[in-house]
RNA sequence: GGCAGCGUAGCUCAGUGGUAGAGCAGGGGAAUCAUAAUCCCUUGGUCGGGGGUUCAAAUCCCUCCGCUGCUACCA
């Protein structure tokens, strides 16, 4: 069982019919920052997203557009591998449901699930509506003047029985609840883990698991009048890509996933459906569920109508990347709502990157280039200040990875900025630049210890700000093997003498456009 | 309706029994290395209303008001 440590983390996989935007940027930032942080910390990391390529609506679209569903698919999942390059995401994988590795996959569990009695054909009537791909109860609906019923999201809905394969979720109740109470951890944030506990705990019904009213998803095997229901295909995408069913390899390697981060409005899905199918099927489920909340954008909630949906690109056009990755991790809670406003961008952009920590870098940088002869300067013996700052800094990673592991992502930004602030009190309180006409060799440690410093804060911002970080860590001369955990602490100091290249500023300031 | 949560400084929030806190914003000062960036000091709250328990309550209990989430097949 030796081998490196592993981590495999998922994000939900897209529906190719919607066009990315800043909710899907926050979920995938999220596992980025995680994977990042825990191979920079020696892990061997699996990164998953993908888009689920299947369903009425898809089939739809693809014919309104005149073309083939998979034609359709491959067009519209671009928009989703574009927006990896675009915000740097570091997946490993990229998967997509119609791929035949995950066809085969699905086709695989279901068997399991049936030949183990956890399936079987009934048949299931109600009203639907063809536009949201929902099923309403009769109380949910109200009569509209043309007597036609209708969902309380505005769709009409019509009558429909179908036969359908049914999973026999009733049974699982006990074995869900006895698995949340045994692992405290699963569901997060912890208000989630009631809500779904007392979900569970008011009665399960078996789920619909096959449709007949369209073609575009994976047949059911044995029996091609019905498609599977769109949740069993999509949330098997997670073992899918961990080579089930072969359960040798990579599945044995990273499966059960240690994280898969949702929003907060498919939580069920994750924390009920799936680890019920998985136990059914004898596999292990995941060990934690996130679910993270959504943006508002200046006080209003996003919609297609409002027309205030922002697309990711307009974000990093105006604000920069590794700024926009910054904010959206560092202005909310992570698991709460939040607010996007471009007045608090502009505020974390100018006080935050550009004065505590860019002006932090530049300043030390520049008095270095200046008076060091643009090498890491020479430290002398080290005073309580100089040990207590450095303290700060080797101490740094202990209480970042606590909260990163916790997707307490503004927390572990907090820390690293607490001990921003140090280092720019530290200047002031030392005064190099007094320093330098009295006691030049004192100058030097001084600024050495900053340079230092600045080496863990770049290090240990790297999973946040990849661009920015590397660029500091270059004006460091830190090459790639230099820029792991492993290197922080004194092990890795930097070594008096190595010259060092031109500094520049890393975080420019905002300045406002002045208004027309 | 039922269940759960929230309501603390202008803003965003931390604090869950022992003399009200942070960041930002506002006011004053210092310094001048730096992206006019930094540092220090400071104004500001009857902790949603009312009642109760306690030597002591933002913190526990009751009640009222306001807001939010969940209450099954809606990526």
């Amino acid at each position: 069982m030796a081998g490196p440590k592993t981590f495999y983390l998922t994000t939900p996989i897209y529906y190719v019919n919607d066009v990315p935007h800043i909710g899907h940027a926050y979920t995938t930032l999220a596992c980025d920052v995680l994977a990042r942080f825990m191979r920079l910390d020696g892990y061997d990391v699996k990164f998953l997203t993908g888009t689920d390529e299947h369903g009425q609506k898809v089939e739809k679209s693809a014919q309104n557009a005149g073309i083939e569903p998979q034609a359709f698919t491959d067009r519209v999942s671009q928009n989703f591998r574009d927006l990896v390059s675009l915000m740097n995401y570091s997946n490993d994988d990229f998967i997509r449901t119609t791929e035949p590795r995950h066809v085969a996959s699905v086709q695989a569990l279901w068997k399991v699930l049936e030949e183990k009695g956890e399936i079987y054909l009934g048949s299931y009537a109600g009203w639907y509506s063809v536009r949201d791909e929902a099923f309403y109860g009769e109380d949910e609906l109200t009569t509209n003047p043309a007597g036609k019923k209708i969902a309380p999201t505005g769709a009409e809905c019509e009558w429909v029985e179908e036969p359908s394969y049914f999973f026999k979720l009733s049974a699982w109740q006990d074995r869900l609840i006895a698995f949340y109470e045994a692992n405290p951890d699963f569901i997060a944030p912890a208000g989630k883990r009631n809500e779904v506990m007392s979900f569970v705990k008011s009665g399960l019904k078996d789920l619909s698991v096959s449709r007949t009213t369209f073609k575009w998803g994976i047949p059911v095997p044995g029996n091609d009048e019905h498609i599977m229901y769109v949740w069993l295909d999509a949330l098997a995408n997670y073992i899918t890509a961990v080579g089930y069913p072969n359960t040798e390899g990579d599945f044995a390697k990273y499966w059960p996933a240690d994280l898969h981060m949702v929003g907060k409005d498919i939580l069920r899905f994750h924390t009920v459906y799936w680890p019920a199918f998985l136990m059914a099927a004898d596999l292990p489920p995941p060990k934690r569920v996130f679910a993270h909340g959504w943006w508002t954008i200046e006080g209003q909630k996003m919609s297609k109508s409002l027309g205030n949906v922002i697309a990711p690109e307009s974000l990093v056009t105006t604000y920069g990347l590794d700024q926009t990755r910054y904010f959206l991790l560092r202005e909310v809670p992570f698991g709460n709502d939040g607010d996007f406003s471009h007045k608090q961008m502009v505020a974390r952009i100018n006080g935050n990157l550009a004065n505590d920590y860019g002006n932090l870098v530049q300043r030390v940088l520049s008095m270095i280039g200046k008076n060091c002869g643009g090498a890491v300067p020479t430290p002398g013996p080290f005073t309580e200040a100089d040990d207590a700052l450095l303290g700060a800094a080797h101490n740094l990673l202990d209480v970042v990875r606590v909260e990163i592991r916790a997707q307490a992502f503004h927390k572990a930004l907090d820390a690293i900025w607490a001990v921003v602030g140090d280092g720019n009190r530290y200047v002031d309180e030392q005064a190099p630049w007094t320093l330098k006409k009295t006691d030049p060799a004192r100058m030097a440690t001084v600024l050495y210890v900053l340079a230092e410093t600045i080496r863990h804060l770049a290090i240990l911002t790297q999973p946040i700000m990849p661009d920015a970080s590397a660029k500091i860590l270059d004006q460091l001369a830190q090459g790639p093997d230099a820029r792991g955990f492993g290197n922080l602490g004194p092990a890795g100091a930097l070594v008096a003498g190595t010259p060092l290249p031109t500094s520049q500023g890393v975080f420019p300031r905002f300045v406002e456009e002045p208004k027309a």
